[in-house]
RNA sequence: GGCGCUGUAGCCAAGUGGUCUAAGGCGGAAGUCUGCAAAACUUCUAUUCGUCGGUUCGAAUCCGACCGGCGCCUCCA
Protein backbone atom coordinates (compact mmCIF):
# COMPACT_ATOMS: atom_id res chain seq x y z
CA UNK A 1 0.00 0.00 0.00
CA UNK A 2 1.68 3.53 -0.96
CA UNK A 3 0.94 6.21 1.10
CA UNK A 4 0.88 9.66 -0.75
CA UNK A 5 0.84 12.91 1.48
CA UNK A 6 -1.73 15.28 -0.16
CA UNK A 7 -1.64 18.82 -0.30
CA UNK A 8 -5.40 19.40 -0.55
CA UNK A 9 -5.70 17.32 2.57
CA UNK A 10 -2.52 18.18 4.24
CA UNK A 11 -2.15 14.49 5.07
CA UNK A 12 -0.88 11.61 3.93
CA UNK A 13 -3.01 9.04 2.41
CA UNK A 14 -3.57 5.60 0.71
CA UNK A 15 -2.91 5.97 -2.70
CA UNK A 16 -5.99 4.35 -4.46
CA UNK A 17 -6.37 4.68 -8.21
CA UNK A 18 -9.68 6.27 -9.88
CA UNK A 19 -9.18 3.84 -12.30
CA UNK A 20 -6.77 0.71 -11.03
CA UNK A 21 -4.28 -0.46 -12.26
CA UNK A 22 -4.43 2.61 -14.40
CA UNK A 23 -2.90 5.79 -12.84
CA UNK A 24 -3.12 9.19 -14.93
CA UNK A 25 -0.45 11.87 -13.76
CA UNK A 26 -0.02 15.31 -14.94
CA UNK A 27 3.01 17.24 -13.89
CA UNK A 28 3.49 21.02 -14.27
CA UNK A 29 6.34 21.19 -17.02
CA UNK A 30 8.59 24.46 -17.91
CA UNK A 31 8.00 27.89 -19.74
CA UNK A 32 10.47 27.60 -22.71
CA UNK A 33 12.01 30.73 -22.41
CA UNK A 34 15.79 29.49 -21.14
CA UNK A 35 17.93 26.17 -20.27
CA UNK A 36 16.21 24.81 -17.06
CA UNK A 37 17.97 25.07 -13.80
CA UNK A 38 19.16 22.70 -11.25
CA UNK A 39 16.21 23.83 -9.05
CA UNK A 40 13.48 23.08 -12.42
CA UNK A 41 15.81 19.28 -12.50
CA UNK A 42 15.04 18.31 -8.71
CA UNK A 43 11.22 18.38 -10.00
CA UNK A 44 11.34 16.50 -12.81
CA UNK A 45 13.75 14.06 -11.20
CA UNK A 46 11.38 13.84 -8.42
CA UNK A 47 8.65 13.14 -10.88
CA UNK A 48 10.11 10.50 -12.74
CA UNK A 49 10.91 9.19 -9.96
CA UNK A 50 7.29 8.89 -8.42
CA UNK A 51 6.36 7.86 -11.88
CA UNK A 52 9.03 5.04 -12.38
CA UNK A 53 7.86 3.75 -8.77
CA UNK A 54 4.27 3.50 -9.87
CA UNK A 55 5.44 1.41 -12.66
CA UNK A 56 7.35 -0.56 -10.64
CA UNK A 57 4.64 -1.32 -8.65
CA UNK A 58 2.92 -2.88 -11.31
CA UNK A 59 0.16 0.60 -12.48
CA UNK A 60 0.12 1.90 -15.91
CA UNK A 61 0.37 5.25 -15.62
CA UNK A 62 0.04 7.95 -18.34
CA UNK A 63 2.36 10.88 -17.79
CA UNK A 64 1.55 13.92 -19.06
CA UNK A 65 4.22 17.01 -18.79
CA UNK A 66 3.39 20.28 -20.68
CA UNK A 67 5.26 22.65 -22.34
CA UNK A 68 3.97 26.20 -21.91
CA UNK A 69 5.20 27.82 -25.13
CA UNK A 70 3.25 31.13 -25.14
CA UNK A 71 3.65 33.48 -22.42
CA UNK A 72 5.27 36.52 -21.67
CA UNK A 73 9.05 35.61 -20.73
CA UNK A 74 9.28 34.54 -24.30
CA UNK A 75 8.09 37.11 -25.97
CA UNK A 76 10.45 39.06 -24.19
CA UNK A 77 12.86 36.66 -24.69
CA UNK A 78 11.86 37.04 -28.72
CA UNK A 79 11.67 40.66 -28.56
CA UNK A 80 15.71 40.70 -27.27
CA UNK A 81 16.87 38.22 -29.60
CA UNK A 82 14.84 39.30 -32.54
CA UNK A 83 13.22 36.55 -32.98
CA UNK A 84 9.58 34.84 -33.50
CA UNK A 85 8.30 33.44 -30.18
CA UNK A 86 8.02 30.09 -31.71
CA UNK A 87 11.88 30.14 -32.74
CA UNK A 88 12.84 30.89 -29.27
CA UNK A 89 9.67 28.02 -27.90
CA UNK A 90 11.38 25.54 -30.68
CA UNK A 91 14.63 26.05 -29.79
CA UNK A 92 14.09 25.62 -25.68
CA UNK A 93 11.91 22.60 -26.32
CA UNK A 94 14.67 21.27 -28.53
CA UNK A 95 17.01 21.84 -25.74
CA UNK A 96 14.65 20.54 -23.11
CA UNK A 97 14.84 17.34 -24.31
CA UNK A 98 18.55 16.81 -24.48
CA UNK A 99 18.91 18.14 -20.99
CA UNK A 100 16.02 15.54 -19.73
CA UNK A 101 17.67 13.12 -21.84
CA UNK A 102 20.98 13.67 -20.04
CA UNK A 103 19.40 13.25 -16.80
CA UNK A 104 18.00 10.03 -17.26
CA UNK A 105 14.69 11.48 -16.37
CA UNK A 106 12.25 8.90 -18.44
CA UNK A 107 9.79 10.89 -21.30
CA UNK A 108 6.53 11.39 -20.67
CA UNK A 109 3.76 9.81 -22.30
CA UNK A 110 2.81 13.14 -23.81
CA UNK A 111 4.47 16.74 -24.18
CA UNK A 112 1.20 19.02 -25.10
CA UNK A 113 2.47 22.12 -25.80
CA UNK A 114 0.32 24.87 -24.70
CA UNK A 115 -0.16 26.24 -28.51
CA UNK A 116 -1.77 23.21 -30.33
CA UNK A 117 -4.52 23.09 -27.60
CA UNK A 118 -5.53 26.27 -28.21
CA UNK A 119 -9.29 25.62 -29.25
CA UNK A 120 -9.87 23.35 -26.11
CA UNK A 121 -8.61 26.55 -24.03
CA UNK A 122 -11.05 28.69 -26.09
CA UNK A 123 -13.54 25.91 -24.63
CA UNK A 124 -13.37 25.67 -22.16
CA UNK A 125 -13.61 29.45 -21.08
CA UNK A 126 -16.60 29.80 -23.32
CA UNK A 127 -18.27 27.28 -20.59
CA UNK A 128 -17.09 29.36 -17.95
CA UNK A 129 -18.23 32.05 -19.53
CA UNK A 130 -21.63 30.68 -20.23
CA UNK A 131 -21.95 29.47 -16.35
CA UNK A 132 -21.53 33.33 -15.48
CA UNK A 133 -18.28 32.42 -13.98
CA UNK A 134 -15.85 34.17 -16.73
CA UNK A 135 -16.13 37.86 -17.93
CA UNK A 136 -15.04 40.14 -20.80
CA UNK A 137 -13.78 43.21 -19.74
CA UNK A 138 -12.73 44.59 -23.28
CA UNK A 139 -11.14 41.68 -24.71
CA UNK A 140 -9.78 40.70 -21.72
CA UNK A 141 -11.60 37.58 -19.92
CA UNK A 142 -10.96 36.86 -15.93
CA UNK A 143 -12.14 34.55 -13.79
CA UNK A 144 -14.39 35.81 -11.13
CA UNK A 145 -13.09 34.10 -7.98
CA UNK A 146 -15.86 35.09 -5.96
CA UNK A 147 -18.53 32.94 -7.16
CA UNK A 148 -16.50 29.16 -7.27
CA UNK A 149 -17.29 28.33 -3.84
CA UNK A 150 -13.53 26.14 -3.02
CA UNK A 151 -11.67 28.89 -3.98
CA UNK A 152 -8.91 28.37 -1.51
CA UNK A 153 -9.05 25.13 -0.75
CA UNK A 154 -5.75 23.58 -1.93
CA UNK A 155 -3.57 26.78 -0.44
CA UNK A 156 -5.62 27.46 2.47
CA UNK A 157 -6.40 30.91 1.59
CA UNK A 158 -9.28 32.84 2.73
CA UNK A 159 -10.49 35.84 -0.11
CA UNK A 160 -11.34 38.04 2.17
CA UNK A 161 -8.24 37.97 3.88
CA UNK A 162 -6.24 37.78 0.68
CA UNK A 163 -8.18 41.42 -0.45
CA UNK A 164 -6.78 43.19 2.68
CA UNK A 165 -3.16 41.99 1.66
CA UNK A 166 -1.04 44.75 0.35
CA UNK A 167 0.55 42.68 -2.32
CA UNK A 168 -2.00 41.99 -4.64
CA UNK A 169 -1.71 44.00 -7.77
CA UNK A 170 -4.27 46.46 -8.34
CA UNK A 171 -6.23 45.96 -11.66
CA UNK A 172 -8.54 48.37 -12.43
CA UNK A 173 -10.59 45.83 -14.79
CA UNK A 174 -10.82 43.14 -11.93
CA UNK A 175 -13.97 42.67 -10.24
CA UNK A 176 -11.75 41.04 -7.30
CA UNK A 177 -8.47 41.57 -7.13
CA UNK A 178 -7.69 37.68 -7.19
CA UNK A 179 -9.47 37.32 -10.26
CA UNK A 180 -7.18 35.78 -13.02
CA UNK A 181 -7.02 36.46 -16.72
CA UNK A 182 -8.06 33.17 -18.56
CA UNK A 183 -7.98 35.31 -22.11
CA UNK A 184 -5.53 38.00 -22.81
CA UNK A 185 -5.96 40.45 -25.43
CA UNK A 186 -2.96 40.63 -27.71
CA UNK A 187 -0.71 43.75 -27.28
CA UNK A 188 1.20 44.96 -30.96
CA UNK A 189 3.42 42.56 -32.09
CA UNK A 190 2.19 39.88 -29.69
CA UNK A 191 1.48 36.42 -30.81
CA UNK A 192 -2.35 35.82 -31.06
CA UNK A 193 -5.10 33.50 -31.99
CA UNK A 194 -8.40 34.48 -33.13
CA UNK A 195 -11.49 33.93 -30.18
CA UNK A 196 -15.11 34.77 -29.53
CA UNK A 197 -13.65 38.13 -27.22
CA UNK A 198 -10.88 39.15 -30.42
CA UNK A 199 -7.45 38.71 -31.26
CA UNK A 200 -5.35 37.28 -27.92
CA UNK A 201 -4.09 34.51 -26.28
CA UNK A 202 -4.84 32.25 -23.26
CA UNK A 203 -3.84 32.49 -20.10
CA UNK A 204 -1.05 30.79 -18.25
CA UNK A 205 -3.53 29.15 -15.66
CA UNK A 206 -6.09 27.62 -18.13
CA UNK A 207 -3.50 26.01 -20.35
CA UNK A 208 -3.33 23.29 -17.88
CA UNK A 209 -6.21 22.61 -16.69
CA UNK A 210 -7.75 22.17 -20.67
CA UNK A 211 -4.87 19.98 -21.56
CA UNK A 212 -5.16 17.97 -18.62
CA UNK A 213 -8.63 17.54 -19.42
CA UNK A 214 -8.13 16.40 -23.04
CA UNK A 215 -5.68 14.13 -22.13
CA UNK A 216 -6.21 12.98 -18.69
CA UNK A 217 -10.08 13.29 -18.36
CA UNK A 218 -12.26 15.24 -16.11
CA UNK A 219 -11.11 13.89 -13.14
CA UNK A 220 -7.46 12.19 -12.51
CA UNK A 221 -5.02 10.67 -10.23
CA UNK A 222 -1.98 12.68 -9.05
CA UNK A 223 -1.11 16.47 -10.16
CA UNK A 224 2.50 17.23 -8.98
CA UNK A 225 4.51 20.16 -9.42
CA UNK A 226 6.97 23.03 -7.45
CA UNK A 227 5.88 23.82 -4.70
CA UNK A 228 5.64 27.32 -5.19
CA UNK A 229 2.77 26.61 -7.80
CA UNK A 230 0.36 25.49 -5.05
CA UNK A 231 -0.50 29.09 -5.20
CA UNK A 232 -1.70 31.02 -7.30
CA UNK A 233 -1.61 28.78 -10.62
CA UNK A 234 -2.74 25.21 -8.82
CA UNK A 235 -5.49 26.95 -7.07
CA UNK A 236 -6.63 28.63 -10.43
CA UNK A 237 -6.39 24.87 -11.89
CA UNK A 238 -8.66 24.05 -9.59
CA UNK A 239 -11.36 26.53 -9.95
CA UNK A 240 -11.28 26.25 -13.63
CA UNK A 241 -11.42 22.82 -14.13
CA UNK A 242 -13.93 21.91 -11.19
CA UNK A 243 -16.42 25.16 -12.23
CA UNK A 244 -16.34 23.84 -15.78
CA UNK A 245 -16.53 20.20 -15.53
CA UNK A 246 -18.96 20.04 -12.34
CA UNK A 247 -16.67 16.93 -11.40
CA UNK A 248 -13.73 16.99 -8.67
CA UNK A 249 -10.12 17.81 -10.85
CA UNK A 250 -7.37 15.57 -8.93
CA UNK A 251 -7.24 13.21 -5.98
CA UNK A 252 -3.69 13.87 -5.14
CA UNK A 253 -1.92 16.95 -5.00
CA UNK A 254 2.28 16.53 -4.67
CA UNK A 255 4.53 19.23 -4.27
CA UNK A 256 8.54 19.16 -4.42
CA UNK A 257 10.52 21.59 -2.19
CA UNK A 258 12.80 24.54 -3.13
CA UNK A 259 16.21 24.59 -3.89
CA UNK A 260 18.65 26.75 -2.35
CA UNK A 261 22.61 27.67 -3.40
CA UNK A 262 24.07 28.07 -0.27
CA UNK A 263 21.26 28.81 1.81
CA UNK A 264 19.86 31.56 -0.41
CA UNK A 265 17.12 31.47 -3.13
CA UNK A 266 18.63 31.02 -6.68
CA UNK A 267 18.46 33.89 -9.09
CA UNK A 268 19.92 35.51 -11.50
CA UNK A 269 20.43 38.62 -9.72
CA UNK A 270 22.69 37.12 -6.90
CA UNK A 271 24.99 35.31 -9.56
CA UNK A 272 24.35 31.83 -7.66
CA UNK A 273 22.18 30.41 -10.80
CA UNK A 274 22.97 27.28 -12.58
CA UNK A 275 21.21 25.71 -15.39
CA UNK A 276 20.94 21.54 -14.91
CA UNK A 277 23.16 21.54 -18.27
CA UNK A 278 25.99 23.47 -16.22
CA UNK A 279 25.64 21.16 -13.55
CA UNK A 280 25.77 18.21 -15.63
CA UNK A 281 29.46 19.08 -16.63
CA UNK A 282 31.35 18.36 -13.64
CA UNK A 283 28.85 15.61 -11.77
CA UNK A 284 27.23 12.54 -13.29
CA UNK A 285 23.09 12.10 -13.72
CA UNK A 286 23.59 9.59 -11.20
CA UNK A 287 25.46 11.94 -8.56
CA UNK A 288 22.88 14.32 -9.11
CA UNK A 289 19.71 12.40 -8.66
CA UNK A 290 21.75 10.89 -5.62
CA UNK A 291 21.88 14.03 -4.18
CA UNK A 292 18.35 14.77 -4.95
CA UNK A 293 17.12 10.76 -3.53
CA UNK A 294 18.59 11.35 -0.74
CA UNK A 295 16.11 14.24 0.44
CA UNK A 296 12.78 13.80 1.06
CA UNK A 297 11.00 15.41 -2.06
CA UNK A 298 8.76 17.82 0.23
CA UNK A 299 11.34 19.27 1.71
CA UNK A 300 13.93 22.24 0.99
CA UNK A 301 17.17 21.07 0.15
CA UNK A 302 20.37 22.97 -0.11
CA UNK A 303 22.92 22.52 -3.02
CA UNK A 304 26.54 23.54 -2.93
CA UNK A 305 29.40 22.04 -4.30
CA UNK A 306 30.51 20.34 -1.38
CA UNK A 307 27.32 18.72 -1.40
CA UNK A 308 27.24 17.18 -4.37
CA UNK A 309 30.91 15.96 -5.08
CA UNK A 310 29.55 14.27 -1.79
CA UNK A 311 26.91 12.88 -3.75
CA UNK A 312 29.01 12.13 -6.67
CA UNK A 313 31.32 9.46 -4.01
CA UNK A 314 28.41 8.10 -2.86
CA UNK A 315 27.32 6.99 -6.47
CA UNK A 316 30.87 5.87 -7.18
CA UNK A 317 30.47 3.51 -4.05
CA UNK A 318 27.16 2.02 -5.77
CA UNK A 319 28.71 1.56 -9.02
CA UNK A 320 31.72 0.14 -7.54
CA UNK A 321 29.53 -2.85 -6.20
CA UNK A 322 27.46 -2.91 -9.39
CA UNK A 323 30.42 -3.05 -11.75
CA UNK A 324 31.80 -5.53 -9.28
CA UNK A 325 28.68 -8.05 -9.76
CA UNK A 326 28.93 -7.57 -14.22
CA UNK A 327 32.89 -8.18 -13.72
CA UNK A 328 32.09 -11.23 -11.94
CA UNK A 329 29.71 -12.65 -14.13
CA UNK A 330 31.92 -12.57 -16.76
CA UNK A 331 33.99 -15.03 -14.71
CA UNK A 332 34.00 -18.81 -15.94
CA UNK A 333 35.27 -20.52 -12.74
CA UNK A 334 33.01 -18.72 -10.38
CA UNK A 335 32.32 -20.19 -7.16
CA UNK A 336 29.64 -22.73 -6.49
CA UNK A 337 28.89 -22.14 -2.72
CA UNK A 338 24.87 -22.21 -2.11
CA UNK A 339 23.80 -19.45 0.02
CA UNK A 340 20.29 -18.83 1.77
CA UNK A 341 20.38 -14.95 0.87
CA UNK A 342 17.16 -13.25 1.53
CA UNK A 343 16.59 -11.21 -1.27
CA UNK A 344 12.88 -11.04 -0.95
CA UNK A 345 13.59 -9.51 2.09
CA UNK A 346 15.57 -6.29 0.32
CA UNK A 347 12.77 -5.98 -1.76
CA UNK A 348 9.88 -5.46 1.11
CA UNK A 349 13.01 -3.32 3.35
CA UNK A 350 12.91 -0.94 -0.18
CA UNK A 351 9.34 -1.17 -1.02
CA UNK A 352 8.33 -0.12 2.53
CA UNK A 353 10.55 2.82 2.54
CA UNK A 354 9.07 3.97 -1.15
CA UNK A 355 5.65 3.14 0.02
CA UNK A 356 5.75 5.73 2.55
CA UNK A 357 5.46 8.74 0.86
CA UNK A 358 8.46 8.06 -1.75
CA UNK A 359 10.96 7.98 0.99
CA UNK A 360 13.54 7.87 -1.00
CA UNK A 361 16.50 8.76 1.57
CA UNK A 362 15.51 5.61 3.16
CA UNK A 363 15.11 3.76 -0.22
CA UNK A 364 18.58 4.70 -1.08
CA UNK A 365 19.95 3.91 2.47
CA UNK A 366 19.08 0.11 1.72
CA UNK A 367 20.61 0.53 -1.15
CA UNK A 368 23.99 0.81 -0.11
CA UNK A 369 23.27 -1.37 2.73
CA UNK A 370 22.57 -4.04 0.01
CA UNK A 371 25.75 -3.12 -1.84
CA UNK A 372 27.80 -3.78 1.52
CA UNK A 373 26.49 -7.16 1.94
CA UNK A 374 26.70 -7.71 -1.37
CA UNK A 375 31.06 -6.96 -1.48
CA UNK A 376 31.13 -8.32 1.91
CA UNK A 377 29.87 -12.45 0.62
CA UNK A 378 32.06 -11.68 -2.85
CA UNK A 379 35.11 -10.53 -0.68
CA UNK A 380 34.35 -13.83 1.32
CA UNK A 381 34.02 -16.18 -1.70
CA UNK A 382 30.73 -17.85 -0.60
CA UNK A 383 28.82 -17.15 -3.46
CA UNK A 384 27.48 -18.75 -6.85
CA UNK A 385 26.35 -17.37 -10.81
CA UNK A 386 22.84 -17.47 -9.28
CA UNK A 387 23.49 -14.99 -6.16
CA UNK A 388 25.06 -12.71 -9.15
CA UNK A 389 22.18 -12.91 -11.02
CA UNK A 390 19.87 -11.66 -8.38
CA UNK A 391 21.98 -9.65 -7.20
CA UNK A 392 22.01 -7.72 -10.10
CA UNK A 393 18.38 -7.98 -10.93
CA UNK A 394 17.88 -6.14 -7.33
CA UNK A 395 20.18 -3.59 -8.62
CA UNK A 396 18.47 -2.95 -11.85
CA UNK A 397 14.84 -2.80 -10.43
CA UNK A 398 15.35 -0.48 -7.58
CA UNK A 399 18.41 1.50 -7.78
CA UNK A 400 18.62 1.75 -11.63
CA UNK A 401 14.68 1.13 -12.13
CA UNK A 402 13.27 3.22 -9.85
CA UNK A 403 15.64 5.67 -8.50
CA UNK A 404 17.89 5.88 -11.75
CA UNK A 405 21.03 5.71 -9.68
CA UNK A 406 23.40 3.17 -11.91
CA UNK A 407 25.33 3.36 -14.87
CA UNK A 408 24.66 -0.03 -17.23
CA UNK A 409 27.33 -2.42 -18.20
CA UNK A 410 28.93 -0.58 -21.06
CA UNK A 411 31.68 -2.98 -21.15
CA UNK A 412 29.36 -5.30 -23.24
CA UNK A 413 30.37 -8.65 -24.44
CA UNK A 414 31.64 -6.84 -27.94
CA UNK A 415 34.91 -5.49 -26.37
CA UNK A 416 36.36 -2.09 -28.35
CA UNK A 417 39.66 -1.66 -29.42
CA UNK A 418 40.34 0.54 -26.35
CA UNK A 419 39.45 -2.18 -24.32
CA UNK A 420 42.00 -4.82 -26.19
CA UNK A 421 44.65 -2.17 -25.65
CA UNK A 422 43.95 -1.92 -22.27
CA UNK A 423 44.24 -5.35 -21.77
CA UNK A 424 47.68 -5.78 -23.52
CA UNK A 425 48.78 -2.92 -21.14
CA UNK A 426 47.58 -4.90 -18.08
CA UNK A 427 49.49 -8.20 -19.11
CA UNK A 428 52.69 -6.13 -19.65
CA UNK A 429 52.15 -4.27 -16.27
CA UNK A 430 51.19 -8.04 -14.82
CA UNK A 431 54.44 -9.32 -16.18
CA UNK A 432 56.44 -6.36 -14.90
CA UNK A 433 55.12 -6.90 -11.10
CA UNK A 434 55.56 -10.17 -11.44
CA UNK A 435 59.76 -9.25 -12.10
CA UNK A 436 58.99 -6.90 -9.85
CA UNK A 437 59.73 -4.31 -12.14
CA UNK A 438 57.52 -1.59 -9.96
CA UNK A 439 58.84 1.14 -11.49
CA UNK A 440 57.30 0.18 -14.73
CA UNK A 441 53.81 -1.25 -13.37
CA UNK A 442 53.20 2.13 -11.45
CA UNK A 443 54.08 4.12 -14.92
CA UNK A 444 51.70 2.28 -16.36
CA UNK A 445 49.03 2.15 -14.01
CA UNK A 446 50.20 6.06 -13.33
CA UNK A 447 49.74 6.72 -17.14
CA UNK A 448 46.50 5.12 -17.38
CA UNK A 449 44.95 7.18 -14.68
CA UNK A 450 46.00 10.21 -16.38
CA UNK A 451 43.86 9.71 -19.23
CA UNK A 452 40.83 8.09 -17.18
CA UNK A 453 41.23 4.79 -16.68
CA UNK A 454 41.54 3.05 -13.14
CA UNK A 455 43.34 0.07 -12.75
CA UNK A 456 42.41 -1.99 -9.61
CA UNK A 457 44.24 -5.29 -8.47
CA UNK A 458 42.47 -7.85 -6.64
CA UNK A 459 42.81 -11.79 -5.87
CA UNK A 460 41.28 -12.95 -9.35
CA UNK A 461 43.66 -10.72 -11.28
CA UNK A 462 43.49 -6.69 -12.44
CA UNK A 463 40.29 -4.72 -13.30
CA UNK A 464 39.83 -1.52 -14.95
CA UNK A 465 37.06 1.12 -14.77
CA UNK A 466 36.78 4.46 -16.98
CA UNK A 467 36.30 7.50 -15.17
CA UNK A 468 35.38 9.59 -18.15
CA UNK A 469 32.22 9.45 -19.83
C1' G B 1 -0.68 40.64 8.80
C1' G B 2 -2.38 35.53 6.76
C1' C B 3 -1.01 30.37 5.41
C1' G B 4 2.68 26.64 5.77
C1' C B 5 7.46 24.28 6.57
C1' U B 6 11.67 23.55 9.67
C1' G B 7 15.77 23.08 13.90
C1' U B 8 18.79 15.28 14.72
C1' A B 9 26.70 13.99 14.94
C1' G B 10 32.18 18.11 11.60
C1' C B 11 28.65 18.37 7.05
C1' C B 12 24.07 16.28 4.44
C1' A B 13 20.01 13.44 6.14
C1' A B 14 15.95 9.37 7.59
C1' G B 15 13.16 8.38 11.70
C1' U B 16 7.39 11.39 14.25
C1' G B 17 4.88 7.47 21.18
C1' G B 18 8.30 1.69 23.36
C1' U B 19 12.17 -2.71 18.60
C1' C B 20 16.01 4.55 19.07
C1' U B 21 21.77 3.64 24.53
C1' A B 22 18.76 7.23 16.75
C1' A B 23 19.25 4.50 9.55
C1' G B 24 22.22 5.87 5.42
C1' G B 25 25.87 9.09 2.77
C1' C B 26 30.21 12.45 2.92
C1' G B 27 34.37 13.61 5.94
C1' G B 28 37.82 11.77 9.88
C1' A B 29 40.66 7.73 12.87
C1' A B 30 42.55 2.70 13.32
C1' G B 31 42.92 -2.18 11.18
C1' U B 32 42.57 -6.48 7.26
C1' C B 33 44.15 -7.20 2.15
C1' U B 34 48.29 -5.30 -1.19
C1' G B 35 55.21 -4.70 -3.55
C1' C B 36 52.76 0.08 -3.18
C1' A B 37 48.06 1.95 -4.48
C1' A B 38 42.93 1.64 -5.38
C1' A B 39 38.56 -0.81 -4.28
C1' A B 40 36.29 -3.68 -0.65
C1' C B 41 35.61 -5.24 4.31
C1' U B 42 35.86 -4.52 9.94
C1' U B 43 35.76 -1.21 14.16
C1' C B 44 35.32 3.69 16.08
C1' U B 45 33.34 8.90 15.14
C1' A B 46 25.18 11.75 18.72
C1' U B 47 23.55 8.07 26.17
C1' U B 48 21.45 12.21 22.44
C1' C B 49 17.55 14.71 18.90
C1' G B 50 17.17 24.04 19.35
C1' U B 51 15.84 25.69 24.82
C1' C B 52 12.58 25.32 28.99
C1' G B 53 8.31 23.24 30.97
C1' G B 54 4.02 19.67 30.61
C1' U B 55 1.20 14.96 29.23
C1' U B 56 2.58 9.66 29.70
C1' C B 57 4.57 3.68 32.89
C1' G B 58 7.48 5.45 28.55
C1' A B 59 8.94 11.26 23.96
C1' A B 60 13.66 12.99 19.12
C1' U B 61 8.50 11.67 18.33
C1' C B 62 2.30 14.54 21.57
C1' C B 63 1.07 19.64 24.02
C1' G B 64 2.63 24.74 25.53
C1' A B 65 6.05 28.72 25.75
C1' C B 66 10.50 30.67 24.08
C1' C B 67 14.79 31.12 20.72
C1' G B 68 16.53 30.39 15.56
C1' G B 69 16.07 29.28 10.06
C1' C B 70 12.95 29.21 5.67
C1' G B 71 9.01 29.34 1.98
C1' C B 72 4.36 31.11 -0.16
C1' C B 73 0.82 35.17 -0.25
C1' U B 74 3.60 38.96 -7.23
C1' C B 75 6.31 35.74 -12.62
C1' C B 76 8.86 31.45 -10.59
C1' A B 77 10.01 24.19 -10.10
Amino acid sequence: MIKIYNTLTKQKEELIPLNPPNIRMYMCGPTVYDYFHIGNARSFIMSDIVRRYLEYKGYNVTFVMNLTDVDDKIIKKSIEENKTSKEVAEFYINEFFKDIERLKIKRASFYPKATEFINDMIDMIKKLEQKGIAYNVDGNVFYDVTKFQDYGKLSGKNINELEAGSRVEINEEKKHPLDFALWKKAKEGEPFWESPWGKGRPGWHIECSAMSCKLLGESFDIHAGGHDLIFPHHENEIAQSEAANQKPFVKYWIHFGFLNINEEKMSKSLGNFFTAREILESYSAEAIRLFFAQAHYRGPVNFSEELIKAAEKGFEKIQNTYDRINDELKNENLPQVETDFNFNQWYEKFEQAMDDDFNTASAVATIFDFSREVNKIISEGNYNKNFLLKSKEYFDKTAEGVLGLLKSDISSNQPSLEDELIEILIKIRNEAKQNKNYTLSDKIRDELKKIGIILQDSKTGTTYKKTKK
